[in-house]
RNA sequence: GGGGGCGUAGUUCAGUUGGUUAGAACGCCGGCCUGUCACGCCGGAGGUCGCGGGUUCGAGUCCCGUCGCUCCCGCCA
């Protein structure tokens, strides 16, 4: 016996005459006394059940008990609509199914929100996403997730990846993000560390000749909770031996026409465009530039070297945005505001209105020269950032997208996807002075690039690529070391003495001393990928149980406080914590 | 660690300048109803206005604190 012979949505007008056995939830009961209706969910779609007491009278008194997400089945005959009752809202509208037998499968307490009902508080959905999953929108997502996995797994076979699972346990690295840490009972008071990705475990495959791995990876990493950031997440893991950058771009684009063709919709033009990580900086203010629209920042640092204006003599950079619009004060104001919690100073402004006339307070500081370099057309103002390059960029960039949402610059039907290229190598740490690698340990320079003054290697550039979306980071790769002399010399950089480069990553050292072929590859953030291409504004709509932004799991209550004897097996203790319980 | 927004019935929301017994829609409960499809009609229950303190003759409304959610900065190799 099966419990159905056809989907709720696949009732069709073929089906008349036909005796059926349906089965769902019901979506809602039109209880007329005598007459019921019944409209039967599944993930399909919707039909409607007729219960008539002349037809059948036990399932007529059966129908009046049902409530809403009340889990029936019903056997019945299949019948064209009357034309007047003809439903053209529902694909299933010109038949219906007389019931003869109606089973109550399951009941349902009355629901903690409507289904139907939108904008239903976030942490109310999570803790009961059970049925928040029975939503037309959720069943949606799943299987457009489902879909883009299935077609990165084909392309990823059709290109002769090996699927290769590795360890989610390892070791804890005090560098990069924060580590989970899992205490070893065997071993009381040491950890292992939940794996932030799998990168040195694919680079040690490389080495013993698995030569092109991928795996969709879950990773984790003790961070604050964003929108498009959770604790744990996948990654479509991928990597390389005996390849050089254009060969891991190409594949990494193949994955993503391939998600695309996979919803039948049109893919990026391939090759994506490429833009420098300094170009991107200069014209952005980001190396995660959303494409969409223009409003670049310019720069005005040696126009105004001589500046009648302080601010703007003394700064190490002076840049501008020229928005499209003629901004009130209280606009301005709020600008600025915005600005100074990105860490501005303060915002200087030119405001050109329809007419050409200037207004604004810095104007009369400035030379005819100095304003004739900052090209602004009638009805724009001018928005300026300056102080220290890196800060000047970053305010700029966050203003430019903020205006760019604001004044409706972006273009939500354009998908915008290009490479980032050349980073540098390293990076110098703001507070103390020294260097470290700007995206991991790992990356090779670029050819030509490979010594350098270990006190300061600001000039090094890597072999390391970024993949954005419409200003979202799906993902970063790079081109490795396969050179253990090289691997050192990096290690030494970054202040790791041979001990404890040794001690952390000897590992890895001898592997690479031991025949590593020259490799590379990438990593793409699935849920960032997936979230965008169902046109979510996060990645917890496109998780099936997510946590909240404070870290917790509303459904489970998890995380807990674990009684005392399970930590002292583990040889660790917790810390008395103030009582949080009583809100 | 820091900044912004939000918190009123089961849900989504309204609530005037601080002023009587805090409202609506949907949902829920009871009744009626044989062609509805957001069924309709009649009736009903349901509130610690997140929590604590303060100002006031009087607080959902103002102030302070706190908790929760959310967005952002820092952080995220």
């Amino acid at each position: 016996m099966s419990w159905r012979d056809l989907y709720c949505g696949e009732l069709r007008s073929d089906h008349i005459g036909r005796r059926v056995t349906v089965a769902g939830w019901t979506d809602t009961r039109r209880d007329h006394g005598g007459l019921v209706f019944i409209d039967l969910r599944d993930h399909t779609g919707k039909l409607q059940l007729v219960v008539n007491p002349e037809r059948a009278a036990e399932a007529a008194q059966a129908a009046h008990e049902i409530r809403n997400e009340f889990v029936l089945q019903a056997e019945g005959e299949v019948v064209a609509r009357a034309p007047e009752a003809v439903n053209p809202n529902l694909p299933t509208g010109e038949v219906e199914i007389q019931v003869d037998r109606l089973t109550i499968l399951s009941r349902s307490t009355p629901l903690p929100f409507q289904l139907d009902e939108e904008n239903v508080d976030e942490t109310l959905r999570i803790k009961y996403r059970w049925l928040d999953l029975r939503r037309d929108r959720m069943q949606r997502s799943f299987r457009l997730q489902h879909m883009v996995i299935a077609a990165i797994r084909r392309a990823m076979d059709a290109q002769s990846f090996v699927d290769v699972w590795t360890p989610s346990m390892t070791r804890g690295t005090p560098e990069g993000a924060r580590d989970f840490l899992v205490p070893v009972r065997l071993q009381p008071g040491k950890f292992f560390a939940l794996a932030q990705s799998p990168q040195i475990y694919k680079q040690l495959c490389m080495v013993g000749g698995i030569d092109r791995y991928y795996q969709i990876a879950t990773c984790w990493r003790d961070e604050d909770l964003r929108a498009d950031r959770q604790f744990e997440f996948r990654q479509l893991d991928l990597e390389m031996a005996f390849v050089e950058r254009e060969d891991v771009l190409d594949v990494m684009e193949t994955a993503v026409v391939a998600s695309f063709a996979a919803l039948d919709r049109d893919a990026p033009a391939r090759p994506f465009p490429r833009i420098a990580f300094d170009e991107a900086m200069e014209r952005y203010g980001t190396d995660k530039p959303d494409l969409r629209f223009g409003l670049e920042i310019h720069d005005a640092t040696a126009a105004t070297r001589d500046s009648e204006f302080g601010v703007f003599k003394n700064a190490a950079a002076v840049r501008y945005l020229v928005a499209p619009k003629v901004f009130s004060r209280a606009e301005i104001q709020r600008l600025e505001d915005l600005a100074k919690e990105w860490g501005a100073k303060g915002l200087a402004y030119i405001v050109v209105d329809e007419s050409g006339e200037v207004r604004s307070p810095i104007a009369k500081f400035l030379s005819a020269t100095e304003l004739a370099a900052v090209e602004a057309p009638p009805g724009s103002t001018v928005l300026f950032g300056a102080g220290n390059d890196s800060a000047v960029l970053r305010v700029l960039g966050l203003l430019r997208l903020h205006l760019g949402r604001e004044l409706d610059l972006i273009d939500p039907e354009l998908n915008v996807f290009h490479w980032v290229l050349d980073f540098p190598l390293f990076e110098q740490d703001e507070e103390t002075g020294g260097w470290t690698f700007m995206h991991h340990a790992f990356t090779a320079p670029m050819a030509g690039d490979e010594v350098w003054d270990e006190a300061s290697p600001g000039g090094v550039r890597g072999q390391h690529y970024d993949l954005v979306w419409n200003g979202w980071e799906l993902g970063s790769g790079s081109i490795r070391i396969h050179d253990v002399e090289l691997q050192q010399r990096v290690f030494r950089t970054m202040g790791l003495s041979e001990e404890e480069a040794h001690s952390k990553f000897g590992y890895l050292l001898e592997a690479l001393a031991m025949g590593a072929p020259p490799h590379g590859g990438f990593a793409m953030g699935i849920e960032r990928f997936i979230a965008l291409l169902a046109g979510e504004p996060d990645i917890r709509q496109v998780i099936a149980f997510p946590k909240v932004s404070s870290g917790s799991d509303p459904l489970t209550g998890a995380p807990t406080a674990m009684p005392g004897d399970v930590l002292r097996e583990l040889g660790i203790e917790a810390l008395p914590q103030e009582d949080s319980s009583s809100a």
